[in-house]
DNA sequence: AGCGTGACCGTAT
DNA sequence: TATACGGCCACGC
């Protein structure tokens, strides 16, 4: 496997996202030392091992889940956040089980 | 090096 | 609230 540190940070920072908690590709960029948060999609989307990688706590700044979600799609993704307790406001998670994310100012 | 594309972000309309 | 547009930077051709 050809990964980068920056890799191996992205991976390390989403698997310790804790149970119970979300976060943002801009948050996961931030903390991974990554540029671009676009590079978080690409790389979980390069990601061999989703059984240890929980790429499903991985949201859009604006509490939206992504788009193109690769493990059975926005349905599934959220269908497992519920299930660990994230809670959602119709479509969107809520603000406040952002990890790190005190109380983000999201519009 | 240039061009198109993307699991994005922020602002403008 | 919903689109549109630009900026961002890594990747493949």
């Amino acid at each position: 496997m050809k990964n980068n540190n920056a890799d191996n940070s992205v991976y390390s920072i989403v698997t310790s996202i804790p149970r119970g908690k979300v976060s943002t590709y801009k948050q996961a960029a931030k903390l991974s030392g990554v540029k671009n948060p676009r590079q978080i999609g690409r790389i979980l989307h390069q990601n061999k091992n989703p059984d240890n990688i929980p790429c499903h706590r991985v949201i859009r700044s604006d509490g939206y889940l992504a788009d193109n979600y690769a493990f059975g799609g926005i349905s599934a993704q959220r269908k497992k956040l519920k299930k660990e307790g994230i809670g959602f406001s119709g479509k969107k998670v809520k603000t406040e089980f952002i990890w790190l994310a005190t109380t983000a100012p999201l519009k």
